[in-house]
RNA sequence: GCCGAAGUGGUGGAAUUGGUAGACGCGCUGGCUUCAGGAGCCAGUGGGCGCAAGCUCGUGGGGGUUCGAGUCCCCCCUUCGGCACCA
């Protein structure tokens, strides 16, 4: 009979009494009753706010990746705790949106009436998940309390001339039949329907954030945040450096007193004569054939002679039926001859002026100057109409400067002016700054900064958000809400499905929206747009603390005591919008003087995405984990546990089934091991010092958040503690519990109090790593000859490389291969020993 | 088309950042235990050759740098994300 056998037999303690959802029960319960989660947000010292992107409660319930995310963030701030900072870890809901509306229309319930069962039921799931939440300070977008100062944010924004309106091109999802943010269009579609998007012009409420791209690009280069995220965000900023050039058009006669320029937002000339380009490639000016102006250019009209009046006016007439995805997918070149000439003011040589779609208005001053020589576009578009091509850069390469080229040349690095007067010969990159010098010095261009970024539309003919607090005034005009007569409430209606015609359902209530204008007390109208959800999350890191504060959006004190937020974890899909639109609201909260803080996040971590056997999980797929069956069958802990060692936080990773049970079978060999440890004699210290290795190893781990490899490094001390079936001493499995508490949370409460521990685990100090007990009395060196592993030796840590080669002679099978006395040996202290014979 | 990330055993994934490739887990194989099944425990598990000691090949493919490359450089292939006529 074996010890095994023995061991089993006599065991005091039955692996079967692992009981996760007794255990789990009893430790949720203490939490809640004894306030174990809640933090002292006056007084704490060492405050850590540990911020989760908020879930937007959906009827499905809480998604596996939703558990994924909030649980990475728990172990963090577990961690945070157990190192002494007083940790804040709140969460709410993102209830408002086009979300919860479609559903709501889908099932026909009113989503006034389907949020707060979504939320209950997600408070439910996340409380089994075991989440150290301050629960006291839970909120919902959709409550009063809290979008009142959604709409006082509006405010401050139409205060600071940052929010203003415009009738504007909109993109039109005829299916939801409601305008998207260019954020939301993904390829010409609908992110959420999947439907063609359309053209539509309406009035809009937009806010500045193109003001303020200089800054939110800027400050991404000290921000602490996952590069990916800096990535993309800097390049849906998009800066382009470049100049704007001034073109004459000729025979300036023919136009005056004839052309109707409409001058709508002071961004174009008001002398017909001149037309403003954006362009990043001055030095290539001389190559400039041809001018093309957007159809929707306000100086089209002006500018088409009477002979190509009908051609251009049809032109524009298909181009505005056009939705957006054949316009901007369809990349076949169209375009009219205006039969109007400029001068290109390097040649002086007339230029025809073009108009065609593929230049777009809202981009740059919605004019180019084409060159066909040296962009793809271009040399499309010239190929077509049979416009001329001029070389005027070429590469080290010895080329004949006037042949025809084959395919427009695009390459800098390297390229010289050829064709351009007295900059020929002239190196790219000197050329775009001595052309645009030259220009502004000719009045005629300037260097000038473009970004790719456009304001924020943050209107939406729909119900279910926030009304913009505004009011139309018969007399007065546009007159804000008054800041003291918020919240604008939304009123409860039956109907509230969006309009087909683009108005908003609230249009339709016209007891809510016939007012008294708040200045004067005449006739007026509410303005019936919600706003866009977005603006509701811009801005909610700021309310978790003062959640309980009636008189003002969030209290000076406790803002200065706990914001910037010190840890965000939140996923890659919202590294444009979510995470610019909060960054834009907290810079101009911050000129407003209501914060003393810019950024709103000192770190941000993007978490990756898990997928089921490799594949995305969808409800088609019919892949998706239901958390509450996993909870049910193995226990939150070691669902939350498999969850974080099945892969790479940061890279998310694949969940299968079978896996799970070794998470599991680890917690069980946790319970026994402790639960029978013994408390008389000594520990052992070779077991101490893989101890003290596996602390360090997991201490380093946390705040990286690869918690796949913590994981390992606790199930690789748990093999060295079980070796050979010996007891483990309690010193030695003690400080285990407390690794293993940020990853399972009740396992550990519940044994840290068996074997006698005080309190809740989490009150006590995380376990000191010694650098003495975690040294080895001897080390591997692997030895190599010529660079191939030949065998391993024993050392002390501090061996020489005399003695290390002494001792790898002594061994034949290494000896052996060593022939001739050595040229070379290449020593690394702790690694390797390499004999190059 | 452009930008980004990544290709490692049967499998999810490790690898001190240029130093023993495959930690840890799953699965599989053998053994113990069990009426049986499961669970548990012990041992083994990259491929090839070999009874063995061992030899040899091996990180998507091809070249290179180096005493030494999964890691660095060049070219190519594949997959997954993001953007998409941005001048």
């Amino acid at each position: 009979m074996t010890d095994s056998t023995d061991r089993n037999a006599a065991s005091p303690v039955d692996p079967a009494a692992y009981d996760p959802a007794v255990v789990e029960r009893k430790w949720q319960d203490h939490w809640e009753a004894r306030g174990t989660n809640h933090t002292d947000l006056g007084g704490g010292a060492s405050p850590f706010y540990a911020l989760m992107m908020f879930p937007y409660p959906s009827a499905e319930g809480l998604h596996v990746g939703n558990l994924f995310a909030f649980t990475g963030n728990d172990i963090y701030g577990r961690f945070q705790r157990l190192q002494g900072h007083t940790v804040f870890e709140p969460l709410g809901y993102d209830a408002f949106g086009i979300h919860s509306e479609n559903f709501a229309l889908k099932v026909g319930v009113h989503p006034a009436d389907l949020i707060p069962k979504n939320i209950d039921n997600f408070r439910r799931q996340l409380k089994r998940g075991g989440l150290m939440v301050d629960w006291r300070h839970e909120l919902s977008t959709t409550d009063p309390s809290y979008y009142k100062w959604t709409q006082w944010i509006f405010l401050q924004l139409y205060k600071r001339g940052l929010a203003y309106k415009k009738r504007a091109a909109v993109n039109w999802c005829p299916n939801d039949k409601t305008v998207l943010a260019n954020e939301q269009v993904i390829a010409g579609e609908c992110e959420r329907c999947g439907a063609k998007v359309e053209q539509r012009f309406l009035e809009q409420w937009f806010f500045r954030i193109t003001d303020y791209a200089g800054r939110l690009l800027a400050n991404l280069d000290w921000l602490d945040w996952s590069e990916s995220t800096k990535l993309a965000q800097r390049n849906w900023i998009g800066r382009s450096d470049g100049a704007e050039i001034t073109f004459r058009v000729q025979d300036l006669e023919e136009f005056t007193g004839t052309a109707t320029i409409g001058i709508a937002t002071g961004e174009f000339s008001a002398n017909p004569i001149e037309i403003r380009v954006f362009t990043t490639r001055p030095d290539t000016l001389f190559g400039a054939t041809y001018l093309v102006l957007a159809p929707e250019h306000p100086l089209v009209d002006g500018l088409t002679t009477d002979a190509q009046r009908d051609a251009v006016g049809e032109y524009k007439a298909a181009t505005a039926k056009q939705d957006i995805v054949s316009r901007k997918v369809n990349k076949e070149k169209t375009g009219v001859f205006s039969g109007a000439f400029a001068i290109n003011p390097a040649t002086q040589q007339p230029i025809p002026i073009w108009v065609a779609d593929y230049v777009l208005m809202e981009y740059g001053t919605g004019a180019i100057m084409a060159v066909p020589g040296h962009d793809e576009r271009d040399f499309e578009f010239a190929t077509v109409f049979d416009l001329p091509i001029v070389r005027v850069v070429a590469g080290p390469e010895i080329v004949d400067s006037h042949a025809p080229l084959e395919v427009a040349y695009t390459e800098t690095d390297g390229g010289r002016l050829v064709n351009s007067g007295e900059f020929t010969g002239m190196p790219v990159a000197d050329a775009k700054r001595a052309v645009s010098d030259w220009l502004a010095a000719h009045g005629q261009g300037r260097g000038v900064v473009n970004y790719r970024l456009h304001d924020w539309c943050i209107s939406r003919q729909r119900y279910w958000g926030p009304p913009i607090p505004i009011v139309y005034c018969e007399k007065c005009g546009t007159v804000p809400v008054p800041e003291s007569d918020l919240p604008v409430e939304l009123p409860y209606v039956e109907d509230f499905r969006p309009g087909d015609d683009g108005v908003s359902p609230l249009a339709r209530v016209e007891s809510w929206y016939r007012i008294a204008c708040p200045s004067c007390g005449g006739t007026a109208r509410r303005e019936t747009d919600v706003s866009d959800t977005f603006l509701d999350s811009a801005w909610y890191f700021l309310r978790y603390p003062s959640s309980d504060v009636d008189d003002e959006p969030f209290d000076p004190t406790l803002t200065r005591k706990w914001l910037p937020v010190t840890s965000y974890i939140g996923g890659n899909e919202h590294a444009v919008l979510h995470l610019l639109y909060s960054r834009f609201i907290t810079m101009v909260l911050h000129d407003a003087g209501n914060i003393d803080f810019e950024e709103p996040y000192r770190r941000f971590r993007a978490h990756g995405t898990i997928v089921r056997d490799g594949a995305k999980m969808s409800k088609s797929r019919g892949n998706v984990v239901n958390p509450d069956e996993y909870v049910e069958k193995w226990g939150a802990d070691t669902f939350r546990t498999y969850l974080m060692f099945l892969g790479p936080y940061e890279e998310g990773g694949d969940f299968r089934d079978q896996s799970i049970a070794g998470v599991r079978r680890f917690l069980d060999k946790l319970w026994t091991t402790v639960l029978e440890s013994s408390t008389v004699g000594a520990a052992d210290p070779q077991v101490m010092r893989k101890l003290h290795q596996t602390i360090k190893k997991v201490s380093e781990d946390i705040p990286a958040l690869s918690y796949n490899t913590a994981i390992a490094a606790m199930m690789e001390f748990m093999n060295v503690v079980r070796r050979g079936n010996r007891d483990a001493h309690r010193d030695e499995v003690l400080p285990l519990v407390q690794l293993a508490a940020p990853f399972a949370p009740h396992i550990a409460e519940e044994l840290w109090e068996r074997a006698g521990g005080n309190g809740s685990v989490f009150d006590v100090r995380w376990p000191a790593y010694d650098p003495a007990l975690a040294a080895d009395e001897l080390i591997t060196l692997a030895v190599q000859v010529n660079g191939k592993t030949r065998g391993t030796i024993q050392v002390a840590p501090d061996a020489t490389q005399e003695i290390a080669f002494a001792a790898a002679m002594a061994e034949a099978s290494i000896a052996k291969f060593v022939t001739g006395p050595p040229k070379k040996i290449i020593f690394v202290p702790r690694r390797l020993l390499n004999v190059v014979a």
